[in-house]
This record gives C-alpha cells, sequence and structure tokens, in this order.
DNA sequence: ACTTTTTCT
C-alpha cells in the first residue's frame, strides 16, 4: 500500500479540498452534461467528504468513526435496543445473531478492521459459506457509520436474484425492514429509501449511477463482491473504482471480493492492496477422473449416471451438460435406463431404486424448474440435469454427486467479421472446481470428472476468459465515454480487450453517429447513452420520431431485448409453428414480433391465451417492463412517443426503414438457391428455419448472426437497397461496397438517383428562376406604388 | 436446407 494509506484522518481531509476545490466543476466538465440533468439528490455532492465526527451523544457515543473495533460493535449487536432504528431487538435477532457469531470469517472482523483502517482498498478472498457477502458490509457500517453524514455503503453483485436475496437475509440480520436502513436496488425495482445506508446493488446498477455522480459520492465504501467472475459490469466497475479512489476519492474506500484462488491477481491490479483470506465451510468433495480421455461426453455422462445409480450408497446426482436439446435427450435416456435397469433386475439381487430425471436451463418455465427442489422418489434418486446455471445462479440442496464433463457453451466474440457466437468448449479449472463444489453443499460428495487428470492440468485453462474479452464492445464503449473515459486505450482493464475489438466497437459507434471521427461523443451519442440497449437499438429509438414509428419501434426493440417468445415444445413442434404463423408477416420477424405484442395486448396479458398460442407469458411480461422503462427514457430526453397510421400502405414501410437505420451494418442480398450474401463481408449465410418471412426478399436486415451446423441470420425483415443509401450514405457509398451484384444494385439505385435528383435541381432552379422574377416583378411594382404615394403626399 | 446460453442496464 502506498504512503497516502498511512495519513492520517486531517489530511484526508486536506486532500479532498486540494485535490477537488470544486467538486460541481469537476461534474462539469465531464462528458455527461445531458439534457437529463441528474436528480437533486444526486447534484448534492458533498464538500466534506470524510468521515462523520465522533458521536458525544446517541447510542453510538463513544465511536471514532473509522477507528473502531469488533469489540465495540459486538457490544452495541448483542444490546438491548437496535441503534439503528431505536426499537429493541426481537428474539429472531438474537437467534440470528448467534449463528452469524459462529460464521468463519467473525474470527477476523479485527483483522478485517484493522485492514480497511489503514488502507484505501483491500481484497478478500473467501469460499462459499465463509460469511463474507452478509457480514463485511455491516463490519464496514459499523465501523464508518456513514448514516451519520448521510451516506451509504454498496455492495454489489453480478445478478439480481443475488443482490434481492442476500438483502432480505441482512436486513432481517439487521432487524430492520427490507428497504428501509437495509435495501437493494435492481433493474425494475428500487427497494431503498431515505433511510437506506446498506444497499446491495447489481453491478450494472452502480455503472448507472455513475453516469449521472462520476464521483459516487453518496458512497462511503464500495463492496465488490463475487469479482472472480470478472463479468463486463464488474470489470468496468473495477477500473473505475481504482481510478476514482486515486483521483477524486482519496476517502472512499474499496473492498473487492473474490471466491477462487486467484485473489493475487486481483491483489496486484489494486496496487498490491492488503489481503484478507477468510477460509469457507464447506464439506470435502472427492475427485475422480477418467483414465482415458472419453470419445463421446454425453454417452459417458449417461454411463457414470447409471454406474453411480447402481453402485453408491443414497444422494442426489447433478450432471452438467451444454443446452436445452442435449439436457431434454439426456433426460430421456435416464429415464429409460433406469426402467430398464429395474425390470432386468434378477429376482434376488437387490432392485435399484427408481430415479427422476429433472432438466434444468434458463428458459424453462419457472414451475418446471421447481421440479429440481422436489424431493427424491421413494427408496430411489433424484438427478438434474442442468447447463452451467447451476454453477453459480442456482443452488440446489442435497447434491451428493457431481457428474462434470467439462464443457459449457461459452460466447466468443470474432471482430474480424463482428461476429458473437456460442461455442461448446472446454470449462476452466476453476469452473470445474465449482462444479465439484456443488455436492459438498449439505454433506461430503464426490464428483466424477470424464476426462483424464492429466487434461485437466494441461488443457483447462485456470480461469475463465473474462467476458471483457470474448465480447462486442460497443455499447461497453459508449457507456465508457459517457462516463468521461476519453481515453479508452489506456483504461486501466484488468485484461484489457484486443485492440480490433476496440476498434470495431469505435467504427460502430461513429457510423450511427454516435461519436466524431475524433472519438469524441456526439449529442447524439450521449443520448444514445442513456438507453439500456446495445447502441444500434438506441439509434432505432432516437430515429423513431422521423419516421412516426416511436411506438412501434419501442415494442420491436423491447421485444428483441427479452429472450425468445416463441416456445417449441418438442412433442409438440408442429402446433407451435402452426401457432406462430397466425403471428407471421410477410415482410419479416421483425413485424411479426410487432403482431404478437399487440395481440399479447389484445388478449389483456392472458397467460392461458399465452400457453394457447405457444407463447411465453413471462418473457412477454418482462417485454413490456423493458418497454415502459424504454419509453420513459424516450421522455425524459425528450423524444416524442408518436405513431404513425396503421391503415396506410406507408406504415410499415416506415417501420423497417427506421430499423434500418440502426442495423444498416448487418444487411444481406439473395442469391440463388435461397442462398443469402451479406453485404459489407461477403459471408454466405442462410435465413435460420425460424423465420417468417414469406416473401422472397431480395434484400434483407436480420438482427443476428448465428452459428450451428451452418451460417444463419436470425430475426430477418425484407427491406429496400434504397433505404440505406438514404440512411447511411457514406458506409453504402458504392464505392465502398465489395464487388457484387450488391454493389451493382446500389451503384445502379444511385445513379438513378442522380439523374433523378439533376432533373428535379433544374426543375426547382427553373421554378426559383421563374419565382424570383415574379418577385421582383412584383416588389418593383410595390416600389413604384409607395414612390407615386410619396409623392401625392409630398404635393399635399 | 431444418432451430437458443447466461447475465445485466
Amino acid at each position: 500500500m502506498g504512503k497516502k494509506d498511512k495519513r492520517s484522518r486531517d489530511e484526508f481531509e486536506g486532500d479532498v479540498y486540494t485535490s477537488n476545490p470544486n467538486p460541481y466543476l469537476a461534474h462539469a466538465s465531464s462528458s455527461s452534461s445531458l439534457a437529463s440533468a441528474p436528480s437533486s439528490s444526486k447534484m448534492r455532492i458533498n464538500m466534506d467528504a470524510s468521515l462523520p465526527p465522533a458521536p458525544t451523544s446517541g447510542p453510538f457515543a463513544g465511536l471514532i468513526p473509522g477507528q473502531t473495533t469488533a469489540k465495540q460493535a459486538m457490544a452495541l449487536e448483542d444490546g438491548h435496543a437496535n441503534p439503528f432504528t431505536g426499537r429493541a431487538f426481537t428474539k429472531r435477532y438474537r437467534d440470528i445473531l448467534a449463528k452469524r457469531r459462529e460464521l468463519p470469517v467473525t474470527a477476523q472482523r479485527d483483522e478485517f478492521l484493522a485492514m480497511i483502517q489503514r488502507s484505501q482498498m483491500v481484497v478478500l478472498e473467501g469460499e462459499t459459506g465463509s460469511g463474507k457477502t452478509t457480514q463485511i458490509p455491516q463490519y464496514l457500517l459499523w465501523d464508518l457509520l456513514p448514516h451519520l453524514n448521510g451516506k451509504m455503503i454498496a455492495c454489489t453483485q453480478p445478478r439480481r436474484v443475488a443482490a434481492m436475496s442476500v438483502a432480505k437475509r441482512v436486513a432481517e440480520e439487521m432487524d430492520v425492514e427490507i428497504g428501509a436502513e437495509v435495501g437493494y436496488s435492481i433493474r425494475f425495482e428500487d427497494c431503498t429509501s431515505n433511510k437506506t445506508v446498506l444497499k446491495y446493488m447489481t453491478d450494472g446498477m452502480l455503472l448507472r449511477e455513475a453516469m449521472m455522480d462520476h464521483d459516487l459520492s453518496r458512497y462511503a465504501a464500495i463492496i465488490i463482491d463475487e469479482a472472480h467472475d470478472r463479468t463486463v459490469q464488474t470489470d468496468i466497475l473495477m477500473g473505475l473504482l481504482k481510478d476514482l479512489c486515486a483521483k477524486r476519492r482519496p476517502d472512499l474506500k474499496l473492498i473487492v471480493m473474490s471466491a477462487t484462488l486467484d485473489a493475487e491477481k486481483f491483489q496486484k491490479y489494486f496496487n498490491d492492496a492488503p489481503l484478507l483470506s477468510v477460509p469457507g465451510r464447506t464439506f470435502p468433495v472427492e475427485v475422480f477422473y477418467t483414465p482415458k480421455p472419453e470419445p463421446d461426453y454425453l454417452e459417458a455422462a449417461i454411463k457414470t449416471t447409471m454406474l453411480i445409480h447402481a453402485t453408491q450408497p443414497p444422494g442426489d446426482i447433478l450432471v452438467f451438460l451444454t443446452g436445452e436439446d442435449e439436457i431434454e435427450d439426456a433426460c430421456r435416456r435416464l429415464r429409460g435406463e433406469a426402467d430398464r435397469l429395474r425390470s432386468r433386475a434378477a429376482h434376488d439381487a437387490p432392485k435399484p431404486g427408481p430415479l427422476l430425471a429433472v432438466p434444468l436451463y434458463s428458459s424453462l418455465p419457472p414451475h418446471q424448474q421447481q421440479r429440481i427442489f422436489d424431493a427424491a422418489p421413494e427408496g430411489g434418486r433424484k438427478v438434474v440435469v442442468s447447463t452451467n446455471i447451476a454453477e453459480t445462479s442456482l443452488t440446489i440442496d442435497g447434491i451428493v454427486y457431481v457428474v462434470d464433463p467439462g464443457f459449457s457453451k461459452q460466447k466468443v466474440y470474432n471482430p474480424r467479421i463482428r461476429v458473437e457466437s456460442l461455442l461448446v468448449s472446454p470449462i476452466s479449472q476453476a469452473a470445474a472446481r465449482q462444479r465439484a463444489g456443488r455436492a459438498g453443499r449439505t454433506r461430503p460428495g464426490k464428483c466424477f470428472r470424464l476426462y483424464t487428470e492429466e487434461s485437466f492440468d494441461k488443457d483447462l485453462l485456470p480461469q475463465t476468459y473474462p467476458e471483457m474479452l470474448r465480447t462486442n464492445l460497443g455499447n461497453i464503449v459508449l457507456q465508457l465515454l459517457n462516463l468521461g473515459v476519453q481515453d479508452l486505450v489506456h483504461f486501466d482493464f484488468m485484461d484489457p480487450p484486443a485492440p480490433e475489438t476496440l476498434m470495431r466497437a469505435l467504427e460502430l459507434l461513429n457510423f450511427l453517429g454516435a461519436i466524431t471521427d475524433d472519438g469524441e461523443l456526439t449529442r447524439t451519442g450521449q443520448l444514445m447513452a442513456e438507453f439500456p440497449v446495445d447502441p444500434e437499438f438506441s439509434k432505432m429509438l432516437i430515429e423513431a420520431p422521423h419516421y412516426k414509428c416511436s411506438m412501434e419501434m419501442l415494442t420491436i426493440v423491447a421485444m428483441l431485448n427479452v429472450p425468445n417468445v416463441f416456445l417449441r415444445p418438442n412433442d409438440r413442434k408442429k402446433e407451435a409453428d402452426a401457432a406462430k404463423a397466425e403471428f407471421a408477416h410477410k415482410d419479416g420477424d421483425h413485424l411479426a414480433l410487432l403482431n404478437v405484442y399487440h395481440a399479447y395486448l389484445h388478449n389483456q396479458r392472458d397467460a392461458k391465451w399465452c400457453s394457447a398460442n405457444y407463447l411465453n407469458p413471462r418473457t412477454l411480461k418482462s417485454a413490456e417492463n423493458v418497454r415502459t422503462q424504454l419509453s420513459r427514457v424516450m421522455t425524459r430526453v425528450g423524444l416524442p412517443l408518436v405513431s404513425g397510421d396503421a391503415s396506410k400502405k406507408a406504415y410499415y414501410d416506415q417501420i423497417r426503414k427506421c430499423m434500418t437505420s440502426g442495423f444498416f451494418m448487418q444487411v444481406a442480398r439473395a442469391e440463388r438457391g435461397g442462398k443469402y450474401t451479406t453485404v459489407m463481408d461477403n459471408q454466405t449465410v442462410f435465413l435460420h428455419p425460424s423465420t417468417c418471412l414469406l416473401t422472397n426478399a431480395e434484400w434483407v436486415m436480420y438482427n443476428e448472426f448465428v452459428m450451428t451446423s451452418n451460417h444463419y441470420i436470425r430475426t430477418v425483415t425484407a427491406i429496400e437497397p434504397g433505404w440505406l443509401l438514404d440512411v447511411a450514405p457514406s458506409y453504402y457509398d458504392p464505392k465502398a461496397v465489395p464487388e457484387g451484384p450488391a454493389r451493382d444494385d446500389l451503384a445502379r439505385i444511385a445513379k438513378t438517383r442522380a439523374v433523378a435528383k439533376a432533373i428535379e435541381d433544374r426543375k426547382n432552379k427553373k421554378a426559383r428562376t421563374d419565382e424570383e422574377d415574379q418577385m421582383m416583378l412584383e416588389q418593383g411594382r410595390a416600389a413604384q406604388k409607395q414612390g407615386r404615394g410619396k409623392q401625392e403626399r409630398r404635393r399635399k
């Protein structure tokens, strides 16, 4: 830790004033001085950015903020009344308190306090069951007493559900109502109040707040939890906060909490911040490897599961596979095998128990997801076959055996062809450990890895590649620019993305008009950053009023920002396809989505109607949520909510043209035999079989490029090539388009237009001269008249 | 020629 960390509080206060004499200035000079001014509470930038003065009376008397001990806090926790509310502690509180005192982290409370009191940043490493997520924020609360000077402590989580459930737990632990002293803030749900001093929130939510207040001045401390997840949001937050701590908030405390043994990397990144290691509390898991590599992991997984079922003591099994189809298939086969095993068992031999095979993946409707918590059948066992959702997001108690084939679907981004795709790839060692750990939550367990130990050591990466290196950065770059980070190349990423990926993002934003050639955020870019969607979508929304289709664009963008609404159960594919055809629009999938949403509202959002039509009511509900949020943003930034006349022929043209203004970079032109070629990079692609496009459209725009058994374009709508010249003239300058039929088309249209324009110009020019002549004549007459008038007056 | 992973604003 640097010299700064050892300074006294007085020096810190001095620092605050010298480094930032006028906080308003810092704010105004940032690039996000948008039309939508920050709300007044957010403008309340504290001139006194340091700790509150030591209270001389009241329940906290005797504590010196930033210098307390565990003993002092524990005495108050053990007291009669809750110092934060004044109310007497409940019995339930005391019961929970007793359990909290047994958590591994409790033993290190003083050690933690000592570290954070002498260092601005601390890295904390703790496995599951250590209690770090619930306790550390409370320890800080008792030490910094942020409520005494109107500040808060934030603890960020990568996932919404975690933020919400941990907040609820901690509210109980502190004997307060959720939303009062302890609250949470996630998209669509702000459960906080002016009383809130401890706030759990998603990383994305804190990033949004940072856009309005670059200094995050409401917070006395920020805790980044689950940092090992390395989500894009976590990574950006770490970069921002590191910089903020060093430059503008020397008083801000930062704790980075991580689960894996990768803490040294975090430590190094945070300028050798001190590290606290907290042991976890889980049961031991015995790990087994296969002696030889398995040629087919699905076969091996089924074989292994059956073997466990037949030979191992009671206990449920968790099998990790990669996707929906694979999982459903595996479940069917496991059921079959188990039945066969039971019917074939010899009379004298013990009969193996029944096997309950339950699938688990995110798109599963909630009531089916609930089935993973069903009890195993009498005398038998339960197998949960899951995607990596069971790795971190969902915990199933009672799992004793884990089958880990070592694969998951992972997003990869290829900046050269600007395509994100999902690939079945080997997992990392960290992920493998995480999977194994799922067997030891309630008692000692076993993990069967379907690969060799040598392969684990040699082939698996220690950590999963951070998402930042596997994703399209369009939206992230826009956000960073809006956060006032001008110099992206030198932004302190923990793992810097490939320069080509950054280039692609800047190029995209430039084509969309969000940034200038020099990389400066434009007014359009500032507006775009206000919308919680990718830049192509926000561009569509901003352009919508010009095309008189704000309402329609809101619906389409919302529908494209939730998971697929169309259900297609394996045993009812035909019926589902027929139901979907009812919503089809001849010009493409985007307009079909519009039809679906209208029908959904028209049928009073009825869940029964949804299922009868093979639509997912849950996704439609969230589409409505997204739509409401987006429309609020539009109103806030002053974009009119207008709609065209649906009975006019031009109505759908306007909508399609508006979509083209956002997605003009994703356009393909038909070839023979149902093939298409993408216009800018000459990729051969096929319409995804799910498309409802009825015409043989020559030109189409698409939403997604998917690589599965083939190159497909998904969610496709027919467009007119001429629109491309209107919405992106420089991008579609025929000279810039690769040679081929697409370029020929564009060149022909451009030429026809040029000729037409020349004729029009000449006509206009003639008309103008005629008009001018006429005007001059009239002016002349008027002057004559006036002149005569004057003469007449003079005569009088 | 024949179909989707996870999460967040």
